[in-house]
DNA sequence: CGTTTGGTTGAAATGTGTCAAACTTTGTGG
DNA sequence: CCACAAAGTTTGACACATTTCAACCAAACG
């Protein structure tokens, strides 16, 4: 443990993040926690960007939940990734000038923005937080991947198994889990837009999940009362989120 | 032009390719064309890299048709993704040591191998390649979100048109493509595992496509009449590809 | 407490999958 | 260059997972 406690990195997010792909120096921690970041609170159900804008900056997801989400010509909605505290839904437009979908709030949330420019000099000047920049974008372009797949090759009740298996795990890795539990705020209509089903069907297929004791839905928590059980129900091996790989790159 | 002719940037697709993101300086070029690769011909229905590698480098697509997929332990396939000359399917294992997606050939290929350390060092060299290669694989985390919402909210019809519209223009953007016609060798079965769609349905799908004078498929050839017919009738936003941004980034 | 939002359930409609067979094209070796 | 085999395409009949529509219920909330 260096000169900063642990205390800021349980502070920050995004140094939560981080050190928990590589160890961070401490010249680092501190690049990143006195990082200019403009922090909002915004209400849930609010959109942040919009397809089509040209933002100036990126921002990470301090608090809450926000999704990305495009509309079909149809007027239907797919929700194309959660995001949860420590990720940075919009990191990619850095490179890719003009959004290509939205990033709504699905709980209130608390952001942190922070200029393009600054983030460039941020991985000019600490190389290996660029890469590790560069892999949140790789590993979010894994987990779209393995959404294709679930949604193009699974029926409903593991797609939906699979969901929760990803959201747990992902949850517990940036130290917001219980052992078996975590927060899981998302209605049943979310989750249907998310895997390409209707609500109607979303509720079938979790009631169908909870009659065979593979989750517990306590309010807006999440309960997995056995790990094994709903992994093989959903078909889910987790390689895709490198979350093992993580500490061995850098 | 410089000092190299264009006769180097139509022999080699990698400088076609980043040529057509931003102008290459000759010292890119010089180092570009001079990348230690080691050149294999693949037959096709190979695989080239399987989930689970670690592979030590990294290859591009100099000729023919790959794909990426992953098995579901149902045993049935979804393919991710077409990958077409110029591209780098697992560029990603540059960050992500662990594939966590197969790469196969669809026809037999030509491919470069270019090893991981020769990569970073071009990356260090020359930091506007560097940013290219990140763009690449931004601009593939955008086809897989498209594709997502694609497989997720849009019936048989417009998803399939939705892929031939995407086909056409990738293969423009770098030069394979006559004004309303390209190669598109790929097989019914073989849309329907990219398309979460049986072989029979996208069939019937495709006649119906022909019937409706949208598409044209002589050979392994895609003929498109009506460009805004069909881009209407796949509800297709050509901006996910980021082409036009392309010339303005850098 | 009434109002809103989300969850639950049933019945009927439908898009797509499965199975099976025939047909067509492509590739190949004699 | 033909003949055959293999691979891919096409068509029909039937099954079924999921959607749609509609109503009702439960919980959250100001």
């Amino acid at each position: 443990m260096g000169i900063l406690s642990s205390y800021h990195s349980n502070l920050h997010p995004l140094v939560r993040k981080l050190d928990s792909i590589f160890k961070l120096t401490d010249d680092e921690k501190t690049a990143l926690v006195n990082l200019p970041m403009q922090v909002t609170e915004v209400r849930a159900d609010q959109d942040v960007v919009r397809e089509g804008d040209r933002p100036s900056r990126s921002f990470v997801v301090l608090e809450g939940f926000c999704c990305t989400f495009k509309m079909t010509g149809e007027g239907k909605r797919q929700i194309m990734a959660f995001y949860i505290p420590g990720d940075m839904p919009d990191l990619q437009s850095l490179h890719l000038p003009t959004l290509d979908h939205s990033v709504g709030t699905l709980t209130p949330c608390k952001l942190g923005f922070v200029q393009h420019e600054v983030l460039n000099d941020l991985c000019d000047h600490f190389p290996r937080i660029g890469r590790a920049f560069w892999r949140e974008t790789l590993v979010d372009a894994a987990i779209f991947r393995e959404w294709l797949a679930n949604v193009g090759q699974r029926d409903a009740y593991p797609r939906i198994a699979h969901l929760f298996c990803e959201m747990l795990l992902r949850m517990r890795a940036v130290g917001l889990s219980d052992d078996n539990s975590c927060e899981f705020p998302f209605t049943q209509g979310e989750i249907g837009d998310a895997m390409g089903l209707s609500n109607v069907h979303v509720n079938r297929t979790i009631t169908q999940l909870r009659a065979d004791s593979l989750i517990e839905i306590r309010g807006s928590r999440l309960v997995v009362p056995d790990w094994e059980k709903l992994k093989a129900a959903g078909d889910f091996d987790p390689a895709y989120l490198h979350l093992e790989d993580a500490r061995s790159a850098a």
